[in-house]
RNA sequence: GGAGGGGUGCCGGAGUGGUUAAUCGGAGCAGUCUGUAAAAUUGCCGCCUGAAAGGGCUACGCAGGUUCGAAUCCUGCCCCCUCCA
């Protein structure tokens, strides 16, 4: 593709909105190379495929030889993102933040090339502000403005407590823009108010400011809310590729089209051809499911274990079989072993009272043979399975033969 | 500073002396169906003990008290919210 293409392309497929569109395609055509934020908050070190959708983008712009400036937010960490339900966050010691950097790092680097990117921590700057910069800081915006955010505006209307260190939030982060001379700012749909105020205070403090590149939000697994870890409804990058194969199937179909634009390199016209099969029903869509999940895992793995963990689905889960690789618990069995210490044993149950309750509700089999008292006859080497896809072999530990 | 309202299980939200491990909704888990989709439908949804029936323990912001008996009444404390200043 010809790079005019390219960055036709790149403005279009996954993208939620460019501000402002015009200056963005005169940066990109000028041959300058443009400095790429992207902050973090190291309260969430984990990466799911819902931060992947702005991390290709990031990715992509790489390729076209720009470089990315990650900002870790540890300072603003303290704040709390005010966005939804807002809590003001404990402080993470300085170990803390280090580790959950180096878990995002790991992670982020899975997309995002690490040649090509800086990383920066705020505490550079915001380490040696003083209280009167901090003023000088807040002297630049009104309530009124601040009070222009969705979020900030809702919960003062209806009377809910809006703290005043949240105010600092969206200016923080538009100091962070100002630091590092940001030329354009990447986020989620929702991250619109605070990377428009980095715009403003960059033109304030006369830096050219920056474009901003907003990419929607990826729904998560259960298919109506946004994707978050605390939602649940997530999949993460770091999980084995059996886990975000299997996750990637169970999503709603409504999903698959966005799922393929947003996280997959699957070409436009292919994808037109999906859509086209889709409303017609002359595909059925779990087998565009399995294409979704392995590109997703070859993506973040490799081709190798996308065909496994599709193997792996497609026996299990499919056929009901067993897996090639089960985890074993070594154990000493006896006549009168209780089935339930075994699935608290094995993790297959939280508790005694849950693998009774699994047990009756009849989500337990052994060897194949559905099993309705905990007073089961296992022997070394059983299988285990709870539910459609919790397995665990049993073997004794007076019976190996070593 | 003054007046008022409220803190219940993962979340929302009932419940004002026993019949309440606590109505109901959501989430979650499991069964049937199936494509680990959707929809439907059934059951479960604190812990321990018991094959089961059952039994025990812990629980309604915290600490005490009244009572045969408290999430429900009293006292003190902590926290949150609203209005006025």
């Amino acid at each position: 593709m010809d790079r005019g293409g390219e960055i036709n392309r790149l403005l279009r497929r996954g993208v939620a909105e460019v501000i402002v569109e015009d200056e963005l395609t005169k940066l990109l055509t000028s041959g300058k190379q443009l400095r790429l934020k992207e902050g973090f908050d190291p309260s969430f070190p984990d990466i799911h495929l819902g931060h992947m959708v702005a991390l290709r983008k990031l990715r992509q712009f790489q390729e076209l030889g720009h470089k990315v400036i990650l900002i870790v937010g540890d300072w603003t960490a303290q704040i709390g993102d005010p966005s939804g339900v807002s809590v003001t966050r404990p402080m993470l010691t300085r170990d803390e933040v280090q580790a959950n950097a180096k878990t995002y790092m790991e992670q982020f680097f899975k997309v995002v090339d690490k040649e090509k990117t800086e990383v920066r921590w705020q505490s550079e700057w915001f380490g040696k502000f003083t209280l009167a910069e901090v003023i000088q800081l807040t002297s630049k915006f009104t309530i009124a403005q601040l009070l222009a955010r969705e979020d900030f505006s809702n919960r003062y209307n209806n009377g809910r407590p809006i703290t005043l260190t949240e105010l600092l939030y969206p200016l923080l982060q538009a100091y962070d823009s100002v630091a590092i001379q940001s030329d354009v700012e990447f986020g989620g749909n929702d991250q619109k108010f605070n990377l428009l105020m980095g715009r403003e205070l960059q033109a304030i403090v006369g830096q050219q400011p920056q474009q901003i590149f907003l990419v929607p939000l990826l729904v998560g697994t259960d298919g109506s809310k946004k994707m978050s870890k605390s939602l649940g409804n997530y999949i993460g990058v770091a999980e084995p590729p059996d886990e975000i194969y299997g996750k990637v199937m169970s999503i709603p179909d409504s999903l698959i089209m966005d799922y393929f634009e947003l996280v997959t390199d699957v070409s436009d016209e292919e994808l037109a051809e999906f859509r086209q099969g889709l409303s017609h029903n002359t595909v059925n869509p779990m087998v565009l499911k399995k294409r979704l999940a392995r590109e997703i895992v070859t993506q973040l793995y490799d081709s190798e274990s996308a065909s496994n963990a599709e193997g792996q689905f497609t026996k299990v889960i499919q056929q009901g079989e067993i897996p090639e690789e089960v985890t074993e618990l070594y154990t000493k069995l006896h006549p009168s072993i209780d089935l339930r210490d075994l699935m608290v044993k094995t993790g297959q149950a939280k508790s005694r009272s849950e693998a009774s309750r699994l047990i009756k509700q009849g989500a337990v089999s052994i060897d194949g043979q559905r099993i309705t008292t905990p007073v089961a006859p296992i022997q070394s080497g059983s299988i285990v399975k709870v539910g459609k896809r919790r397995f665990t072999k049993i073997i004794d530990t007076d019976n190996i033969v070593s």
